[in-house]
DNA sequence: CCAAAAGTGTTTGCTCTACACCCATGG
DNA sequence: CCATGGGTGTAGAGCAAACACTTTTGG
């Protein structure tokens, strides 16, 4: 069944990076810099290394373009259309990463990419390769899972205000929220704590709170046949 | 960025196939003839060709294992741990599929496979691999899918009766459901519809029910912060 | 004192859950 | 006529949604 000498498909990982920068959702892409799609943006990635995990793999090209290595990382999907490089066969299995906003950013891309830029999610350029298509599942993935877990707060920084947590939701999910329902059913949940430290900025000073690392945020999804 | 000569990891695709049978939700394994984990038992599975997609792979080793082409086939996960595999590097992306429990199937395993045998899914033998993980994980999401989508009726012959279906979810889920309950809701979902067909067994003839291919069955989970 | 954002409860409707008896058929 | 599984409705509890005013600070 298994056998060593067969011409193997190239095996890369390619990386949806999400993070929120000035009040938007927003994707990093790098510019390519040589053929095919020259010129084009695309996400960032690479091939697999022999001796790393997939994981590690996506890690590692995070690492390269924005120098975090801590970050909110979970595999997407598989894509092995044959014709999806037009050099050959490249089966890529994407991941989608989520970081703080306040996170420190190494703002020149790594090694081989020319440019790194962070683009809205609603105005991205034309995309190399399948790329835009990765990017719309992983903004779908996210914000389905926003809506029955905690993954949201992986966006945040470590302390943030209700008011920011219900901004980072609105941004994500399209629509307006009610801000008293909101706030009842985020603290309900048990998954935030509230500091004695306060941020002033315009108007009243609002409470900060921050994220509780062991907190099981994961809701049963409403079940069809329960 | 992408070049084109340097080591790749092998790339297959391994499927895990669940089918109710004789009342249970049942995996089909193969034998395995060589080594390594000679005479353990595995999923069905093989290397991705140069010229096919990863579904048209995991279609193509299904087929070869039970004869059937046509069944509810989606992407799971791709392991690509680099010691999962003792040869060498082996990355694999794995499938699940369903099959009705009243679909021919071919008894004799495919050209490579010495046998292939339903198991049980909570009394599976020692399996090759990082297997038994993908199982589990396979396992996981059709429980959970089940309680959002209707998939369940992938397991299920064209025609069945609301009994048939409420065993089928109870199952799987692992618990008693509400007769009536169960009733009220799967009619109100709209996702499936009477025939004028009865089926005599012993009691009362059950009305005879078939899914509805149209219906749009998603359930919006339930979320956390609305 | 005015502008700006923070913070706070209650009512109403709907959905989920629990629960028990009669019906139709075959032997 | 009896055993077997099929089929049916309702009341109570808990959850989700809609909704507006007061408080605190900085300028």
């Amino acid at each position: 069944m298994y056998t060593y000498s067969h011409p193997r498909p190239a095996l890369s990982v390619d990386v949806v990076i999400f993070s929120l920068r000035d009040s938007q959702l927003q994707v990093l892409l790098i510019q390519r810099a040589g053929e095919p799609f020259q010129g084009m943006w695309a996400l960032p990635g690479g091939f697999v290394r022999m001796d790393e995990s997939l994981e590690e793999a996506a890690s590692r090209e995070m690492q390269e373009e924005t120098g975090l290595q801590e970050a909110y990382l979970e595999q997407l999907y598989t894509y092995g259309e044959p014709s999806r490089d037009p050099r050959g066969r490249v089966v890529t299995v994407a991941y989608f990463a989520l970081i703080q906003a306040d996170a420190v950013f190494r703002k020149e891309g790594g090694s081989d990419a020319s440019q790194a830029l962070w683009y809205p999610i609603n105005t991205l350029p034309d995309l190399a390769f399948d790329h835009k298509e990765i990017i719309h599942y992983a903004y779908r993935r996210l914000r389905y899972k926003l809506e029955y877990s905690a993954v949201g707060f992986e966006l945040l920084p470590t302390e943030f205000t209700l008011s920011e947590i219900q901004q980072t939701y609105e941004m994500i999910l399209r629509e307006k929220l009610d801000k008293r329902n909101f706030r009842r059913r985020i603290l309900q949940a048990g998954i935030i704590e509230s500091t004695d430290r306060m941020r002033s900025g315009e108007g009243r000073p609002a409470r900060l709170y921050h994220y509780r690392e062991d907190a099981v945020a994961e809701v049963k999804a409403r079940r069809l046949f329960p």
